[in-house]
DNA sequence: TAATCGATTGAATGATTGCTCAATCATTAA
DNA sequence: TTAATGATTGAGCAATCATTCAATCGATTA
């Protein structure tokens, strides 16, 4: 008998650890909920999704706007571009950036207005 | 004149981008919102989030519960306190943690809501 | 007091990550 | 066609991170 096995006998609860399983069990999207947060988990591409939020900006805009490399910038819009969070439209040479998920939107600002109480 | 000064004159929107970084430079929470999303981006503390959410559980619990060991659970739920989104309550041997953050609980919520969609 | 047990802690480790640099692509202009 | 420019990409690097392992703490019990 091994320290898990002692503990799960004799300290959990049953009731509650079952109860919070099926909760957790029924629950699909936790790993592409922690995909969702971990994007806007980094200054970077939060300011990105911030700014975005605003206006559609290309590259060299966000990165002036961040004060970070438009390679820099480049890396991360193509991780939000994989994920929907973001869209693009060609002109010429210049890709412009915006928003594709008004979720997310509505995410973040749902947490600033929490953060500010 | 380098690269980015070419850029920021001769392709930047200034009126867009000086818009947009009012607005960045008025919000003065973006830290600590990536602070919070980081936490929620772990797959391991946002079970850890969800479970407590349901119910007031031990290190053990939440150790049988995300099939983790006792100490990864307990580094985590360091974290967790240390950001008062969980607090703990002290039973003999036994760590009650429960969450100490009802604004978190809806966060996750008004997240899930939307990744249903 | 000594042993037990749940929890915590620090060091070590392997994995992930965000950035830089350099090369390249794609489009426009000379 | 060549040069210039905005954007993208891949390799490499330093920093961060989540976990494990072992040692320890604190409270209960024999």
């Amino acid at each position: 008998m091994n320290e898990i096995t002692t503990c799960e006998v004799f300290l959990v609860d049953e009731d509650k650890v079952k109860s919070v399983e099926r909760t957790l069990s029924g629950n699909r999207h936790i790993f592409e909920l922690t995909e969702i947060f971990k994007l806007l988990g980094d200054p970077t591409r939060l300011k990105i999704l911030l700014a975005l939020k605003e206006e559609e900006l290309c590259v060299c805009d966000l990165a002036v706007l961040l004060g970070v490399s438009r390679s820099a910038v480049s890396h991360q819009l193509r991780l939000l571009k994989a994920t929907r969070l973001v869209k693009l439209r060609r002109e010429g040479k210049i890709a412009y950036y915006s928003l594709d998920d008004t979720h997310i939107s509505e995410l973040i600002e749902v947490a600033m207005e929490h953060m500010e109480h």
